[in-house]
DNA sequence: ATTATAAATGAATAACTATTCATTCAGTTT
DNA sequence: AAACTGAATGAATAGTTATTCATTTATAAT
């Protein structure tokens, strides 16, 4: 195959084989997905797994470590954009939240397959919790500051950044189980509704 | 051992043993559970499950069964309730989400486990879809009424019920992600928090 | 008591799958 | 062009686990 030469950098053959990955899991699920179907998809030889991450394990988690990174990038570069308001910010965070690359259904089940083994694994554990709790900080720091731009008195910028990404979490369930009659964008004017329940002269009139 | 006679009735040993997979699955996950392991849990024979599920995938149905139907009979019990009014029913309903039953780490664990394999196991799908439906038609129905009989003139019911039930799985989630600084109660007084935002008269003070 | 019935056992089997590593191969250097 | 390098291959191996079923054991029936 020319499109598959042999030799390859080392970077481009694993994230070749994270993306393999992911569609796996999302096809045959985590206790499905087999080293034969992952480098079968990726149109490579069985032991080149071994080769660029040692074991099966091993690169599971760095296809965790993948999806987690890219979401948190993609939050990160809207953040700390100077040319953005607070309030272009939060409606950045939802539009993010539910772009196509977040809502791909196939990483979508990547996500929950992570988090239905979470319990168990330690490991999985740990590295949600680092990107939680990242984002969590930032995102109540902007319902801080809108409340004060915007003499939002009574509004809990805690509890609403809680709120929040529980009702996103809920809504990527939504959009795994029922795939029909229902999409992205409605989902995301589910949580600007939250939203507009909030800061009402902000986001009410935002679809 | 006295406590486990010889013979049982089925009915009793299928209850044993989905109880055992229960706490297998949450300290193993969904992929980690062997036959050994639930067997020895529930301190019986590694034969015993072929006898009375037949095989591995009909075990974990049934115990998705399971949940879903202890789930989905509380909510019902609330629901066609006539002692309650339709205040106290979406209270209740509440409490049970939020209730020791319900966001016991080890059922959670099996519910985020099942629905991560969702995508690729339509059985799964199927039973998940079933209740699902049900309750939501409930639910909604139940905000429709408060909605007339508290002239909540601008509410939408069927938007309050995908937006309070994507909550409470999100909420779900943060429950077993992030067992320590965090419980039930207080996920329960955010998922109030949302609903005093669509019927202040009748949530505001409810903790 | 004796026999009959059904539940339960667990050693043996069969199937599956992660991992290993001797070999192959493409590209680079001398 | 000959030798070298390291990425890639995949047959073979080792380990794990679901499933089977001949045997054992408790209870019920006669």
């Amino acid at each position: 195959m020319s499109e598959n030469p042999r030799s390859m950098p080392a970077k481009t053959r694993r994230r070749q084989l994270i993306k393999a990955t992911i569609k796996c899991i999302a096809k045959n699920g985590l206790s499905g997905t087999t080293m034969a179907d992952v480098t079968s998809k990726a149109g490579l030889s069985l032991g080149i797994v071994n080769l660029h991450f040692e074991t099966k394990e091993k690169l599971l988690i760095e296809t965790l470590r993948f999806i987690t990174d890219e979401y948190r990038n993609g939050l990160d570069k809207i953040f700390f954009n100077d040319k953005l308001s607070v309030e272009e910010k939060i409606i950045a965070h939802v539009s993010f939240d539910f772009s196509r690359a977040i809502t791909d259904r196939d990483k979508l089940a990547v996500w929950f397959a992570f988090w239905g083994e979470t319990k168990s694994r330690p490991t999985y554990m740990s590295i949600c919790a680092d990107y939680i709790d990242e984002i969590a900080k930032n995102l109540t720091s902007l319902f801080s500051t809108l409340k004060k731009e915007g003499n939002y008195t009574s509004v809990d910028p805690e509890l609403v950044c809680i709120c929040y990404t529980a009702l996103s979490d809920g809504l990527w369930l939504d959009l795994l189980l029922t795939p029909k009659g229902w999409d992205a964008d409605d989902a995301k004017a589910v949580a600007m509704h939250y939203l507009a329940t909030q800061f009402p002269n902000n986001f009410s009139h935002i679809r």
